[in-house]
RNA sequence: GGCCCCGUAGCUCAGUGGAUAGAGCACCGGCCUUCUAAGCCGAUGGUCGCAGGUUCGAAUCCUGCCGGGGUCGCCA
């Protein structure tokens, strides 16, 4: 628990003395009361909305509330003083000490401060990436890709059992595309000229590797048979080719996920689990042949607008689980939709113990929501939910210059060329800078900048800094044992300068970011945390220019040094945890 | 037309029920021959798209409208 929940659990106690009658009050009432970090400074350490969120249900002025409980707080030996301020907040300023036995703790917690216990939390399935096995990731596919896993190291830093997952979509008519590409390759490979790829088709060089690994493979032998008989080999041959390159791309990013999905095993050869599917809904009466109504936009003024053929479907009863309209599982050759597919994918995602899923897909897809949240509604008679985060798109430019990206094959821009080109770490900081339903500014030139303007090198050099001031200490103070474990032993209370004590209480509302950022799978307030606290951390290192009795060493004073150390220590610690749930290095030197 | 997302300082964005709405950049002013390299400090700057509503309290929740983007049959 952390001090805030600590804290709020004192005041509910509080009141009980204080307001008798408050014994009363519902759970979910009180469930509201909460104590923050004030905005301002001057109003203390501590802020707590009690008295004005009690106010209604006890009938009382809010102000009198307060007043009782900073009455019944000011014995609390951790209290210094409770104030009752504005229309009703308690403020509660700390006792001398607090602050250096709070970091205490921290130092105590190690590694593992702020994190949850593991397997304290649910399963959760997260799939993302999941794109398709037709050629590399592009930097279409990185956002999603980042924002996943971060979500999924998120999840499990809060001690959720997370699995993380790709769905391969092995199955449609695209991998066939994919196949007679790869063939021509093969063509290619054995000496025949091609010409240019068809329409349809995929022309991307990054093909061409592939046709000639299959020649060496099958020689010749290919070219004899009939299209039914290479094309399965082909088709499987060049997919496994193109998830190997994807499961390349993903690890440049530093993603692993523990799952990959086949859609294709969904429908195996005596074994359609698809069908399965159909069969189930049915016997619940949730599907039916039927016609849907033609789309706005469709009836009116015709002409230029393609005709709407009305035809009777298979359709799924999507209406009944909030969707606006029913849902196609056949195409009309009597197929399964990707719908249909998708849908036994979830299925089969409950079955293996997901009552908790979470899919990040492109905005791209966002009108596919509430069919699937319908679809996993429906199969899992209401037990499972399905979350669905969407990832906005990234605007690429250079030197403030946008980067086109035209459709032409070989000028798509890979996610590999981005990795080379900024790095990794870059790549996974900025991506995790804004909201991910908020569009995306990403310029190669200013990610790669050395210097204050980027906040990825500011925060990864904020934590170069900590391990720098060890390595000092190592070598200027070598009778100072570095283990955080050790300095929670050191005189605390000698970390008495503001900036100091800032630190502090930044280092104090990480459990609180942490839990808020996954709690509302918004990763980039790790970010955002992590860059007020290397702020916090780069100005107090400054003042060390102005002020040299604020630089951490201090030969003439052992004691006031190891304080020092410690603060810089856990400084460190939580810049790397941050640093760690969104999958970036912490350097211990930047060059 | 339906649905989803967005609209906050000149620009890029934080802030989703609390106190006087914040940061970076840009602009302006000052400092910086340092031993802690990849500068520092400060000032200016806002009708939180508009209009209603709920609330003790709204950038935040609800309704309507305006503007921008996405998406809309059997594609994946």
């Amino acid at each position: 628990m952390n001090l805030f929940d600590v804290f709020a659990e004192r005041i509910r106690s509080a009141l009980g003395k204080a307001v008798p009658q408050a014994a009363s009050l519902a759970d979910d009432i009180l469930a509201r009361v909460v104590v923050e970090p004030p905005r301002d400074p001057a109003h203390g350490d501590l802020a707590s909305n009690a008295a004005l969120i009690l106010a209604k249900p006890l009938g009382m002025k809010p102000r009198d509330i307060a007043t009782r409980l900073a009455a019944e707080l000011a014995h609390d030996p951790e209290v210094e003083a409770a104030e009752v301020a504005g229309p009703g907040f308690l403020n509660l300023r700390l006792a001398q000490g607090f602050w250096a036995r709070e970091l205490g703790a921290i130092l105590h917690a190690g590694e593992r401060y702020g994190y949850g216990e593991p397997g304290s939390g649910e399963a959760v399935n997260v799939e993302y990436v999941s794109a398709n096995p037709t050629g590399p990731m592009h930097v279409g596919h990185c956002r999603g890709a980042v924002v996943g896993d971060a979500i999924a190291n998120l999840l499990a830093a809060i001690g959720e059992a997370v699995s993380r997952e790709y769905y391969i979509n092995d199955a449609g008519a695209q991998v066939d595309a994919l196949a007679r590409s790869v063939y021509l390759r093969y063509l290619e490979a054995l000496g025949e000229a091609i010409g240019e790829i068809p329409k349809g088709l995929y022309p991307g060089d990054y093909l061409v590797p592939v046709g000639k690994a299959l020649a060496e493979t099958h020689g010749a032998a290919l070219k004899a048979m009939p299209e039914e008989e290479w094309l399965p080999l082909v088709r499987d041959f060049a997919i496994e080719a193109m998830m190997a390159t994807i499961r390349d791309d993903l690890a440049r990013l530093n993603i692993c996920h523990d799952v990959f999905f086949s859609e294709r095993t969904l429908t195996a050869e005596g074994n359609d689990k698809v069908a399965e599917l159909i069969d189930w809904l049915e016997a619940r009466d949730l599907v039916y042949w039927g016609t849907l109504p033609p789309p706005k936009g469709h009836e009116q003024d015709g002409g230029e607008e393609e005709a709407w053929d009305e035809r009777e479907q298979l359709l799924f009863r999507a209406t009944e689980f909030g969707d606006d309209v029913d849902r196609a599982l056949k195409k009309a050759d009597g197929s399964y939709t990707y719908f249909a597919s998708d849908i036994a994918y979830h299925y089969d995602k409950y079955r293996r113990g997901f009552a908790h899923m979470i899919d990040i897909w492109g905005a791209d897809h966002g009108g596919y929501v509430k069919r699937m949240r319908a679809a996993v509604k429906a199969i899992s008679e209401g037990e499972a939910e399905l979350e669905v985060q969407l990832s906005q798109l990234v605007r690429l430019s250079r030197g403030g210059e946008p980067v086109r990206m035209s459709k032409r094959a070989g000028d798509l821009v890979t996610l590999r060329d981005v990795v080379e080109e900024v790095g990794r770490d870059a790549v996974r900081f900025m991506m995790l800078t804004r909201k991910a339903d908020a569009p995306l500014d990403f310029d190669f030139q200013a990610v790669t900048e050395q210097s204050k303007d980027n906040p990825v090198f500011y925060v990864q050099y904020a934590h170069a800094r900590t391990a720098s001031v060890r390595r000092q200490f190592r070598e200027e103070l070598p009778e100072v044992p570095l283990e955080a474990s050790l300095l929670a032993a050191a005189d605390l209370s000698r970390l008495a300068d503001p900036g100091e004590l800032q630190l502090v209480k930044i280092l104090c509302d990480w459990p609180r970011v942490l839990r808020a950022a996954a709690l509302s799978r918004e990763p980039h307030r790790i970010a955002y945390y992590l860059y007020d606290l290397a702020n916090a951390f780069h100005v107090h290192w400054n003042k060390g220019k102005e002020s040299p009795q604020l630089r951490f060493i201090k030969s003439d004073d052992i004691e006031t040094s190891r304080a020092r150390l410690a603060l810089v220590t856990a400084v460190g610690m939580v810049i790397r945890a941050g640093l760690n749930v969104l999958g970036v290095a912490a350097p211990e030197e930047m060059r």
